[in-house]
DNA sequence: GGCTTTCGCTACGAGTCGTAGCGTAATGGC
DNA sequence: GCCATTACGCTACGACTCGTAGCGAAAGCC
């Protein structure tokens, strides 16, 4: 991150541990306050930094979020199971281990309601959050295409729009199990998305 | 909802225009200005009421904006169109256009990510938001397996969990696509949607 | 007409925001 | 070793919003 700007090399540089105990006090701050509840003030207070250090690294409560809420995700990765279906299990089950904290759930959702009315925010959540998952889940595909469980798209065009199409299915299911419904993402739900994912409602139950 | 309080009869009786106006003006606010910058002072502006008056019918911004939103959703309906996927896009469709819709997009996502540590807010957005949603997903099942296009559940219990599961991914890959990839879910999304739900992504391509 | 509740209005303390200003601390260049 | 430069902690500030209290007037039911 210090590499991306070459420039302004002089003078004292910004203290690595700061960033560090501001992002996990920020995290700390989601799960006993709450997004609305959360004040850059008592973050600063809680990460033993002046409110002002803060504002110089973050325009606001946003960006700040963002980045607590994203170094979340740095655990998610896509082992090979041996099946498209373990493979998709396995993530679904990771994402929603992470979704199932409260500083995810509180934070994460409020930023994205946030990022309807601000570009630059929605590119910042796509670059840092949504970008990540959407990898594996094209990474999950390729793998499946190899092992000849899915068909091979010809039209570049259409392999695109089919895999932000799996992506949306996936996160958007797990994601509003788990906020909107308000119930855990467990195995016995895994397993019925995954079936229902690969063979459809119309297949005949187990 | 007025014949749901008996008791006290007397008195002057609250306005109804006034309830009306106020949900408006949330709604024109949630436009202009989005979530984070919607104050109770200014809607009360807008409506023409004082403020007073606003904070003796909602608790706060959350219970308000839930209310204003809900009122999107009494258009949902689900006509019969004679098949499960022609009745799966139909109220695909509905949905994606009420999403699309600004005030939607920015107070839904705020009052749900709220609802992750208010329970009661939570029971509100269920009753006057996700129950109709949930509804029209059962009745559509209903009508499938009268048709014949679907299997019927044997276990109460399992169809349940089922009439959930397929709630969560419509509901879920909507919400997804809309809100956190940000593109619009158009016809021919509906389309390619639909086709997974009800095949399975190993169905051969059309 | 009298009782009761709602309404509009004003005012208030409390809390948060984001910024400015200051002296100090920690680097790299010379 | 000294200096320019940048980051840091601290304090203070005006502006804003919050949610509530108190008041007189209005609008219904008996």
């Amino acid at each position: 991150m210090q590499s991306r700007t070459p420039a302004a090399r002089t003078g004292r540089p910004r203290s690595a541990a700061a960033d560090a105990a501001i992002l996990a006090a920020t995290r700390a701050a989601l799960v006993e306050l709450g997004w609305s509840k959360l004040t850059l003030g008592d973050v600063a207070t809680r990460a033993g930094v002046a409110k002002t250090t803060l504002y110089r690294r973050w325009a606001g409560k946003n960006e700040l979020v963002v980045d607590a809420v994203a170094e979340l995700f740095d655990e998610l990765e896509l082992p090979d199971r041996g099946s498209l279906a373990a493979d998709v299990e396995g993530v679904v089950l990771q994402f929603a281990a992470i979704l199932a904290r409260p500083e995810a759930k509180s934070g994460l959702m409020a930023v994205v309601a946030e990022s309807t009315r601000d570009a630059a925010l929605r590119a910042r959540i796509r670059g840092s959050i949504v970008e990540r998952q959407m990898r594996l889940v094209l990474e999950g595909r390729a793998r499946a295409q190899r092992r000849g469980e899915l068909a091979l798209e010809g039209d570049p065009a259409e392999a695109a729009r089919t895999g932000e199409l799996i992506f949306d299915m996936v996160a958007g299911a797990v994601v509003h199990r788990t906020l909107v419904s308000g119930n855990q993402a467990d195995e016995e739900w895994v397993r019925g998305f995954t079936r229902v994912l690969l063979l459809g409602l119309t297949a005949p139950s187990a």
